[in-house]
DNA sequence: GTATAAACGAGACGGTACGTCAGGTCTTTCT
DNA sequence: AGAAAGACCTGACGTACCGTCTCGTTTATAC
């Protein structure tokens, strides 16, 4: 997705400006804002670049010139989209960050974009490219983050030692993923919810004796 | 997928015998198994009617006769593979089922059929029957039963009162989905991961003051 | 059309009564009407094998039991409907009898009738059994008869000797199966128009001075 | 035929120049190039659109986009053949002109043309778009020239008096189709055939008493 | 100013697969 | 056996998109 014909920036900004007439920003945002419009459309089998590129009154080529496919395009607009959503959330205590952390992703897997980015990954497990481009700029940046608040709560002695970070991740972030792709039931997901969960992770389900 | 023109049983077996040649359940399983072979065979991409009917030695209506779709094929290739595989595990506290719950799961996101479940899963995501059909055969059945043990364990004291089941069900199968689906490492579910998992979900990630 | 499998004569009548069930005449007979019927609506396209046992109630082996194909059948529904038509015409004169001949043809190419008998020679074309078919029923047989008609007119003196019986019929029959196949205008052949066509034909088109 | 999605003139020249790629006339004589070859090939029932793209080596939606159907092709390709062969026939009087006219036909019912007009024309039989392009194209412009040719043969007292053109023309042109069409025995047809065919037509076949 | 270079719309082009239809043959069971 | 039902292989249909390729036109910078 970032070789030199396809740049990770369609509107070639920030290359060293070459002759030529320059590429519309203006097209750009009204591809970006098309192919997110037609891929949250229910029928999303409608997501094609003959329709993306009827529908914003561009030439295939033009759309081709800046993206290998659709589904790139969709992960540029859902990216952008989305990604001002999930800022500032490593404050505090490795709780109240994840609590920040989770009730983020409620917010970003709305009706909206919930069922996009459900695409986006579905369709990044029949596309090795888009697979790869959602893991570097989605999934794997977060995670990274993420780590670091762990190992922060491990030596400040709120978490317990000996504790895997990844594990710990996918505790966390596995239930938010599992009712968007597996279950299917999105839409029960809330902020008390996410409360529960993390109540649950962190105290653990087992009965134990009162202390005394 | 079970409208009456395209019958669950592909093979007809079951109905009250009608008149006319009956389907050949021979052909029926060599469909099955080609469908399933090209859908793991890495550029799953290639996964077309066509193909399967080809590589099947079969003609393609043959095929449409039984199912309106390559994918809702590998869905019962897959079945038929995987419900063996998952087979008594509601036996004894929660603990111990869900740990060989976990422990059947995870042999069956094997490399060969991890991908292919995750595949299936995706497709879903762009395909509205194929999700129904997945919920209903797959997922659902699986939950429903471990709902089931989840009261048992509050009921017999072995899980905390007021603990939410499904939600305690994200934080089992979350995690090993997450990694199937999201996190797309598979390969690092093992035995010990489980063993980990579980301890971490019953006791919790909570540093505690040791008990006096 | 007449190989040992499919017999002329579909009902089987004629031959040795051989052993098991006998064909029923009355199949046959509801075979023979509905494929008139499905060839002379409209869309002739809709004149398949499969259309026309499912409207006549009966099995495609029944239908191939009997016939080769749909045109077949065509051919023999035209032929019992049309042969009665064209009977006891070589009377009298030549120009009696071809006069005779000629309306029963327009008589024959009616709205019912015309547009069948163009669309299965037209089928012949692409047909070599059914062209064989027609010619060997329906075409050669007028033309023997109609052949005798001008020798016994050159004997009598009617005709002018040296006039080659080929050229002749072609001259009679050519201007109607012109309108028929080639024009496209059926419509406008009526039984005047014959006798202005007989009469052109027999004294020629030529201004010749008048006898002194 | 001649909607504006698919021009009479398949390589869109002629048109003012319009946007976008112009298609490819070598493409265009190929797809023609070879049509008219298999359409003449013995086996006509092989004319498909998709053996006339594979033998052209074109893709199946280059032709669609020119032509709805296999026999527009054939047709368009058996013009350009034929047309210029019976040009400059209307010369001199009615009855060299017909000769002309009528020999040029026998010269294109030879054994490559004749049976691809007769298909062409048969075909049309079970298609009515076809037929009016048939009509359009063939028929009618012949016939409307030859009418007038008629029409002067009256005039100069050439032909007598109150003959209708159409049933004259039909008896010319009439025993020529009638043995493409309907005897097929098309070879038959000869320069000398032709000569008869004109002597009988314009003095009659009637015997009359020596003038005196 | 006037090259020159790229963007852009339009649409042709070779492909691949779709899902459907009909052909003609074959297995069943029932009559 | 004949007949009805329907499975089966074959081959073609016409369509939808794919990603690439010409075209002619437009719009910038660079000489």
């Amino acid at each position: 997705m970032d070789d030199p014909e396809t740049p990770a920036s369609p509107d070639g900004a920030g290359a060293a400006r070459s002759a030529g007439r320059p590429r519309s920003s203006l097209v750009t945002e009204t591809i970006l804002r098309t192919a997110l419009a037609l891929a949250q459309s229910d029928g999303c089998e409608d997501l094609t670049v003959e329709k993306v590129a009827e529908q914003a009154g561009v030439a295939k080529t033009t759309l081709y010139r800046r993206w290998p496919n659709v589904w790139a395009i969709v992960l540029d607009a859902f990216l952008a989209d989305v990604l001002a959503v999930n800022e500032a959330w490593m404050t505090g205590t490795a709780r109240e960050s994840f609590t920040t952390a989770l009730k983020n992703h409620v917010r970003i897997f709305d009706e909206r974009r919930g069922p996009l980015l459900a695409r986006i990954i579905a369709r990044g497990h029949l596309d090795e490219n888009l697979m790869e481009a959602v893991q570097a700029r989605w999934i794997q940046p977060i995670r990274k983050a993420a780590r670091s608040v762990v190992r922060q709560g491990i030596a400040s002695g709120e978490l317990i030692d000996g504790l895997d970070p990844d594990l710990f991740l996918d505790m966390l972030f596995g239930p938010l993923y599992h009712r968007l792709l597996v279950t299917n039931n999105r839409e029960t997901l809330t902020s008390a919810h996410i409360d529960a969960l993390i109540d649950s992770v962190f105290r653990g389900v087992e009965r134990r004796p009162a202390p005394p």
